[in-house]
DNA sequence: CGTTCAGTTGACAGACCGGTCAACTATCGG
DNA sequence: CCGATAGTTGACCGGTCTGTCAACTGAACG
């Protein structure tokens, strides 16, 4: 019963472009609502609040994430000593394409949905702190797997744990990420500190032969 | 000639407290007076835009990072393979302890200064993004110092670049830090996350013997 | 002691904020 | 074909936002 619409889904897409591009503040609800072409009334039909449609951004972000993860795991198939390392390097990979993708559509390294909103709500709305935590807690737990079968396979120096390794990994991420919004470094050189930081986190011997080179798959 | 007042250092001060409590954006600057104890005139008389207050806030909080980071260096005082590890760890616990006493004085990870004003204002405000980039620069740069140092010194594993550990280094601390801030880890945690990838550069046999213990000097 | 000027004051402006609402409309299921 | 209902519309609200201004005040210095 009732119609149908597409319009819920295009508050949340034109949400997650323009919260990266400038930020969830510095971006009305007027001005969300003429960028996705929906009257304010639709907004709030769709959405309880502001906060509520952040919350779906970042499900969409998340989702996105996920299926990069997930890819790249899958064409690093195999399990063994060298497999995990490789599956630690190609998440490295995938989150830099996923920046480098930003970078082109955006004109600058504009930072991770997630961390963007971290620093920038999660003093100020609980809600989105919790949502937030939940993302960043999968994502540790996503590389923690990985990790742990590294540790399992021998393929970690001795003294790294793997679960402190994994949260590592993902602080390196966001602080490369962070940096290169700065201005101080680009999307393609955050794998690069990864893949740094993952070799030196490897047993000796286990390192890369060659240097990075992400997945050349298209997409965005 | 004409009257002295000390109205622009409390709004700077109070600026400080109030954005890391909430954010740039959240705190007015109707709630910024008021908390001040000063007129809203009186600040555009400092001031000549909120921006500017911001970027006053910065300088704040970087002269007192630096201000920790030599006090960290000068205790760790001579030179040597091992000194320059010391003074990376002693950097490791003097960021460790702003992140406490910030921890102490609002009850929860606040997040970094310069990372949150970063993560908010880089996209919208081309002063302030510059200005964050030269704080991060030399917060890189000092440590560059150190990493050279302990590279010239032999105390670097094979293939660890004195530049790229200072950038990966700065990195791990906002990271970690905004990590906090969402909750998954303590401000102690902070610390204890660097000295462990400090240690994974160090060249085999030059690693701490006993796990980190930040100078227990009190002051925030 | 008077001039000068940094600093103070409070009222004001105009835009914009997130959010509300009642009336309306198109579609889908029966 | 009709009733139920998801979705649409546009006007509207009160509050808050950054920034302005002209008149005023008081301390330091010649």
């Amino acid at each position: 019963m009732g119609r149908s619409s597409d319009a819920r889904e295009r508050l949340v897409r034109t949400g997650a472009r323009l919260f990266l591009a400038r930020s969830y503040q510095a971006v009305g609800v007027d001005e969300l609502c003429a960028a996705a072409d929906v009257r304010k009334g639709s907004f709030y039909h769709f959405f309880p609040s502001k906060s509520d449609l952040a919350k779906a951004v970042i499900d969409h972000h998340a989702a996105a994430l996920w299926a990069r993860l997930d890819q790249a795991a899958a064409t690093t198939g195999a399990t063994g000593a060298g497999a995990a390392a490789a599956r630690l390097h190609a998440a490295a990979d995938a989150v830099g394409e996923i920046q480098a993708g930003f970078e082109r559509r955006f004109g600058t390294v504009v930072g991770c949905p997630f961390g963007n909103l971290a620093a920038e709500l999660a003093t100020t709305d609980a809600a989105l702190h919790e949502h937030l935590a939940a993302v960043f807690g999968e994502w540790e737990d996503r590389l923690a797997v990985i990790c742990r079968d590294a540790a399992a396979h021998g393929a970690l120096r001795s003294g790294a744990e793997p679960e402190l390794l994994a949260r590592i990994l993902v602080a390196q991420f966001q602080g490369m990420i962070l940096l290169a919004k700065t201005g101080r470094a680009t999307a393609a050189e955050i794998p690069l500190a990864l893949h740094h930081v993952i070799d030196s986190y490897l047993a000796y011997g286990a390192q890369r032969a060659q240097p990075a080179q992400g997945t050349q798959g298209a997409s965005v």
